[in-house]
DNA sequence: CCGCTCATGTAACTGGTTACATGATTTA
DNA sequence: TAAATCATGTAACCAGTTACATGAGCGG
């Protein structure tokens, strides 16, 4: 939230929930119980200041972040990153991946299918967003569209793959409702 | 905790605590106040049932799935997965970056340079964790630990394609803090 | 006997989500 | 004038984290 309305400039606290609200990333649903509290708590804590801003008749609090509030921003950005964000990525598709033998054969495959099937649509998306004018202009939004293309690629490929090697050579997993392999 | 549970055969909340404490990823962190409660409420809700198995003086709960919990674990797995799954995968790293332009240039290509190094060494262990012997010899395993490996791989040459982006053609930005870009 | 691991929990704190409540302004 | 959007909040609920508390078994 305080770096939204570090880069939003003067903005209301509803534009700053927005930008969660609009987001494809589902990490923060950007609730309205959710923002309004945080930016209470960053303005008492000074780092952000809110400016009274009356358009006719309906009054709105635009917020900006205060140099407290950026110095905070710059420690929260690192470097040096803490070890969690630097580790492998999190995924709750490959998350998932681990309890597949809890499916059969042929329902593997067809999670497998609609999981690169959807990834394709979804890199077409992305694509089309980092070709737009005004994220490609902008330096910063650039590198995210194109972490997010990165991202997504590998993980086609990587469905691809395994899917392949489901396919390829199906070892022959008996009927029975997918008992888990006993741990020797 | 159903998932863990239902792979590992019947086993203590303890053991199904260390597979978060032990994970990389923290996304979950398995303290003991949300394991415990919730193998209760798996308990309560006839997912998961408990088997008393007490060891000399020492006793303990060993858990399995139920056919209910299975039956739950295969719609929590899919297909059809929902939509959130199958978008672009979070990344605490390229959110990061979106702020980027809060930090002055060198600190810029400081933060990249710390990202690439670091995303190298967890290269390197992902990819040794693929080779060992118990990873490669499960068909799940294997899929996870290779998606992780794509995951990394593709996050380095992110990183290492966008430092190289920064540092090829430094655009001259006025030293002041960083302020953010008017949005016109 | 000291320290570590195995093993199970509880209680306070924190904070995100859901759902609700209100009202002005713009647009079809 | 009806619907959608802009705009701000609150309260109950739920659940994860932190920290604490306890005790058995085991290796040095």
């Amino acid at each position: 939230v305080l770096g939204i309305i570090w880069r939003r400039g003067p903005c209301t606290a509803y534009v700053a929930r927005h930008e969660f609200l609009d987001s494809p990333s589902p990490y923060w649903s950007g609730s309205a119980g959710a923002v309004y509290p945080v930016l209470g708590r960053l303005e008492r804590g000074g780092w952000v200041r809110a400016q009274a801003h009356a358009t006719g008749r309906r009054e709105s609090r635009r917020y900006v972040v205060t140099p407290r509030g950026r110095a905070m921003l710059g420690r929260w950005l690192g470097p040096p990153l803490p070890d969690w964000i630097l580790g492998v990525p999190p995924d709750p598709l490959r998350t998932r991946m681990s309890f597949l033998g809890a499916l059969s054969t042929s329902q593997q495959a067809r999670l497998l299918a609609e999981a690169e099937r959807a990834g394709r649509e979804q890199l077409a998306l992305v694509r089309a967003e980092l070709k737009r004018p005004e994220i490609a202009a902008d330096r910063c939004d650039r590198i995210v569209a194109s972490g997010a293309v990165a991202a997504l690629e590998a993980r086609v490929a990587w469905l691809a793959e395994s899917r392949a090697r489901l396919g390829g050579r199906a070892t022959a997993r008996k009927p029975g409702g997918g008992r888990p392999p006993r741990s020797g």
